[in-house]
DNA sequence: TATGAATGAGGATTCATTCAT
DNA sequence: TATGAATGAATCCTCATTCAT
């Protein structure tokens, strides 16, 4: 793995865990081993690497979750429930007590930068979008009633599942997180 | 009002604005135009204010949602749709932008500092059992088909309404959080 | 004296000697024996406080050339002479070594900073207009023959002056300076 | 042109306009499009490379000035001439807004470095003595009174040109300079 | 109560220079 | 010759907090 990559992989688990604004340059340096003048000579500035680190968290979903998952010709249901399982597996992970990378940008960054902001939303839209269809699909193969807005539901369940990331990590209950799954999969019959 | 609480007062607002890590106390003593010595003649520290500032929204809920709504003998459906009316009206308003002042602290302040993270706790924690009560009022009125679990459906609801403010958010449409309400409505038939 | 006062006194004697930019901050601490608290209390960054120390500079040149001597109703010839003595002092004084405070800034800055530049531009300013009409009392007087410009002859005194000063510094003699003004009192016939 | 007086040409433009202090390494190697490796190739520091930039301007002196104009057995008027001449030229150029390249360098680090004050010494000296010789020649002619003090003059004909060049680059005014190259030629009868 | 001067640790960033390749 | 990764001291600046008045 190259140099740069080690930077932004361990930025991204410090980012995660403390923010990014309470995230100091030195925690990386520490974290990485790593000098200053090595640091700014990969990044020009903080929010630089900022933005190199939710421009990984973005390939990585249009990899493991857009490409890996909703592009391919699966089931939806399949679709869906790949998806469903992801979350569930990145979240009940002994790492994964800090809430979604995403919507903790979202909140942190949205408005006081629009180039984070607009980062976060393509990664919002995309995963919409993706749900999106897959419901549509759904509903041609009849296995949802056609009086369905698709477009609305996506939205709901992406809500959903965001709301009850952020309950789990205020609460520290998982239940909130399985719980919106599981209503999820009940709801559009995926299980 | 009191000096406290207009030093409270604005300090809300403008950690609501701009987080609370990236809120600096000279921002505080500019908006309310005081000095530093008035300001640690009523709080011992940053952290301090910032927990006066999230009782203070503790305060609020309880007062305004918890006894102003759940807490009276209205009928459970003009009390949730009251609730929702609520939450609707604040986030629609101009001065409504940067999400929930309990949701943006739940993520950035719960793995930090486990006092902020209760009294985040304590909001989310009344504000589900409240729905609760109400759901399950409803299911003894017939409102709702008895197999239902209130508990489950009170956290789902509140994880909607919380992702729906995340993504409105980030996604700068208020359609995400209408949507989220209107399926709420739909769904437990409110209207 | 003010400790704001202070700060200025001690900056300006250090940007003197080692110019603006290569003087850090915390020469500055250093000399004044104050933490950098202290420093930022009374400037909002190190330009604020060069800005201090060139309007400070503009101040002595106001109450000690212009008022103090240029205002007077002394004879033309008696200022032109005070400004003379006074340059001459200045720069023979074992702290004079330097050049000329304001010259030195004008090279320094004037291509980087046209705040830096126009407090500077001003006593240059004040300066030739000055002398131009100690010159034109002069030739009122009939000292100095009438096809005189007084204008060009203000700015060549000045120009011989900055000159001397300059090359005094290059050269280590003082020669260069005491030169000049020789030349300038023979050619106005000031002495 | 080699690569290391690409290189000099390049660093001395650009100390030329930002002065020594405040021109960076990088600044360098970005506008010669070369790497770190290649300039510590060529020079061993950042003074190096400064003494090698003066030293460059050192030969363009004795190539255009002393050797090209003083050496010849040209008229002293037409020496003279062909200096102010030259003056005039460089800094009424578009690129010549930036003061005296000589002068900048004796004013920014004559009190660092005794190296670079003595190679701008030698430089002003030069130039001094060569002046004196063609005003000691104009006096053997009786072109000039012979009670003048060549060396003197010579010394305040350079004072005025530095001044000048100086007070033009602070008043933004071209006025100081052709003014004083204007009063010279009167003086000395030199047109 | 209130002021604002003072402290000093810590933050982001720059920069000349070295070194492995 | 040449590259650019790596170093680390130093720079400007912020900020929560304390203290004298």
């Amino acid at each position: 793995m190259s140099k740069l990559q080690d930077i932004i992989t361990i930025s991204r688990k410090i980012i995660y865990y403390k923010g990014y604004q309470a995230t100091s340059i030195s925690d990386i340096l520490e974290e990485a081993h790593i000098g200053k003048g090595q640091f700014y000579h990969y990044f020009s500035s903080k929010r630089d690497l900022g933005l190199a680190v939710v421009e990984d968290l973005v390939k990585e979903w249009d990899r493991d979750v857009f490409e890996g998952i909703f592009a391919t010709d699966l089931d939806p249901i399949v679709k869906l429930n790949k998806m469903l399982d992801r979350t569930l597996a990145i979240h009940l992970d002994e790492e994964g007590h800090s809430g979604c990378p995403a919507g903790n940008l979202a909140i942190e960054m949205s408005e006081h930068d629009e180039t984070f902001r607009l980062k976060v939303h393509y990664i919002f839209d995309r995963w919409i979008s993706s749900i999106e269809g897959a419901l549509s699909e759904l509903k041609m193969q009849g296995h949802l009633t056609s009086d369905i807005d698709a477009k609305q539901h996506a939205r709901a369940i992406v809500s959903m599942i965001e709301g009850g990331i952020l309950l789990k990590k205020s609460q520290k209950e998982d239940g909130f997180l399985t719980n919106a799954i599981a209503i999820i999969r009940a709801q559009y019959r995926l299980s």
